[in-house]
DNA sequence: TTGTATTAAGAGTGCTTTATCTGAAATTAT
DNA sequence: ATAATTTCAGATAAAGCACTCTTAATACAA
């Protein structure tokens, strides 16, 4: 899998938040319940996320998680930075350590040129454009197809 | 991780074989040597190429396991394929099951453009030219500094 | 002040990947 | 034949990742 689960979930968690039409604290509960992942462990990948000061947590009742920028100027590499680290951004395709121009392996030329373009994507692809084409019918979010009615959802959250 | 440490392994294998002078059994402790690989641990990726056909494999005195085709009608693509599988070639970046076209995830146009490049580019690169390249000066194949001297490395390799 | 909702933190469990080991089967050489 | 060499197959062990659960900390509301 080219993300971890746990980066998966926290970029779809991002995306969500900035799909709603305004950033405020929302539960995780909340999140987890509309995205079908597990509670507790959205929670853990959610902790990297405000600790790489992406999120602004606050418990308490009506507390949650809020998007700590404007949602313009969070760009997907970031998240993925954040809680899988820059790693693809920056291996070896065949996983030797230290290659590079000096050292190079057989694929290095091929895969430099490869990287940096996911590297670009991905900075340049921010969570306010994503957000937006969540939004949009026909596009989505969530692991499996879900209803819609925000009520019933946490109904079923319990 | 972009491919699972087999996957590595084996490519790195195959590249080997592809870069000596012919075509012919080189056992797989031999390659592991060189590679600085467990012995046992490659024996287990390089069945999954020979069973899928990548390689043919001999036992006995002076056996091992070779190129089943001439190393330019062998792609990346077919070592990774026979391996990792074509997951990453296939796969949604948000790890969506079934999006696509008609059912897309957010960042399913960036992604899909991204894989394709991908895709090409392993699928254009052939174990000649890796092998070529393993051959030339300051390219290196193996996981650390390896000695040069070939008649050397059969010796530790017992 | 007490109760409740919520995130934070960390320990614990199970599964997958990675790695090791052993014996069997095949092939060659003596 | 017998012994040596090599891949094949399966069992086992170790490590890492995905996920769960429990307890603490924090903040609000009645």
């Amino acid at each position: 899998m080219m993300l971890s689960k746990s980066c998966i979930y926290g970029v779809q968690a991002a995306i969500y938040m900035a799909s709603l039409p305004r950033n405020e604290y929302v539960s995780i509960q909340q999140i987890a319940a509309k995205l079908n992942i597990s509670f507790h462990f959205l929670t853990k990948v959610l902790q990297n996320l405000t600790q790489a000061g992406l999120l602004i947590s606050y418990r308490g009742p009506n507390g949650g998680v809020a998007l700590a920028r404007p949602s313009s100027q969070i760009s997907l590499a970031d998240v993925i930075d954040a809680i899988d680290g820059s790693d693809i951004f920056k291996e070896c395709l065949l996983g030797l350590p230290g290659c590079g121009v000096a050292d190079p392996c057989p694929a290095h030329e091929n895969w430099t040129s490869m990287r940096s373009r996911l590297h670009h994507l991905c900075s340049t692809l921010t969570l306010e454009e994503l957000g937006k084409r969540a939004n949009q019918l026909n596009v989505r979010l969530a692991n499996s197809r879900a209803p819609i009615n925000p009520a019933k959802l946490l109904t079923e959250a319990r």
